[in-house]
DNA sequence: TAGATTGTTAATCGATTAACAATC
DNA sequence: TAGATTGTTAATCGATTAACAATC
């Protein structure tokens, strides 16, 4: 795996690809063209191959790439396989649907704990995960260190929370709090997810 | 307002250029060069000067762009002072979780209905918003035509769904099933939230 | 007027697409 | 072998950055 000077527009690509193929794999596909997977993909067939071939070369000259292998390697790349701790910090509306409907496994995470200011939900159990109060947060890290925290708290105590982590060692921040967060140390990554940013594109894209 | 050619990147960045002009204006800032908010964004001046240009001319040589001004310009371009009409369609936990905590007004929307496949829910409101049967669909929009549906029901019913509302006449979706929606119809706009991929590259870029 | 900062053109950079030799 | 399709280099396209004349 080369896995160097990839740009951020090829990353953001990956999961797509990992979503695509693990689908044609489902459906029995064995084998596809860089060609037939750009059609499926609304891509370029040359795009396809110039991404593929930042990781490595994949496919075999005259026959395609095969599903399965391929969907491995992409799945290994992004690290999907690695199935890295993850906690939740605020269990709002926004926290437990995360928890109750989506599939962190299939991503690559394995969620262990919930943490909120509220002592009311402490040592409650929301599908499956445990809430524990956020004066524990430091205590819990000690025993059982994770690498991505999911932040979906109000934006009020977000930015110290942002530092309160990336103090405690985490790697990566999953941010719903819809604020950029901005980091004093750069190697905690931080993903955004901004419904309003992503809302309001489609307003104006609507209003021609 | 020009609005001709404008890129999506250039779009994407709109709502951005809205919420921190939104904040200084809350914070009393009156004016900001190209440059103070280029430092604050964690963008170029140039760039900054670049995309309002695609608009129009909004600020004044030797001075810098008036704060109030340029904030309600964006948000009449974005168009988030018109209020759009959006129903919701599955008030699953994410539906639920929208409705209860996301600013629809801010964004340019005016939540008015949702609707659901589970009878059990009919009639209910949630958080100020009545749930219709899904059946009752083209009826309630042939009363209240809306612009916009949000999707956050299960992917199963998402393609034939999309389809559905296609053929009613929304002009827009917010699209929560993690899927992508082919539509027949291109000039309907599809604005995916994919939580999966968002957190599969926030997987990739910790794994080094 | 002098200083500041825009609007806009030109230069650079990066990403996408096209082409094709290599090869299965 | 002939056909197909990759991996990779070259060409194109678009977006970002730099530069600077216009002007408040």
């Amino acid at each position: 795996m080369l896995r160097e000077n990839v740009s951020g527009a090829v990353i953001r690509r990956m999961p797509k690809y990992f979503r695509y193929l693990d689908e044609l794999h489902q459906n029995g596909v064995a084998k596809i063209s860089s060609r037939a997977l750009a059609e499926c993909m609304g891509l370029t067939a040359s795009q396809i191959r110039q991404d593929f071939n930042c990781f490595g070369g994949f496919g075999q000259q005259g026959y395609g790439y095969n599903v399965e292998t391929l969907m491995n390697e992409i799945a290994s790349i992004i690290g999907v396989n690695r199935k890295h701790k993850a906690i939740i910090i605020g269990v709002g509306n926004i926290g437990r649907a995360l928890i109750h409907n989506f599939d962190f496994y299939k991503c690559g995470f394995n969620l262990i704990a919930a943490f909120d200011a509220d002592r009311a939900l402490c040592g409650a159990n929301i599908g499956g995960i445990q809430v524990h109060h956020i004066d524990e947060l430091e205590k819990f890290y000690d025993k059982t260190p994770i690498e991505v925290a999911i932040m979906t708290l109000p934006k009020a105590p977000a930015p110290q929370m942002a530092e309160r982590l990336a103090g405690m060692g985490v790697r990566g921040i999953w941010n719903f709090t819809n604020m950029d967060l901005k980091m004093t140390n750069k190697s905690v990554m931080v993903e955004d997810v901004h419904f309003a940013d992503s809302l309001m594109t489609l307003c104006y894209r609507i209003s021609e």
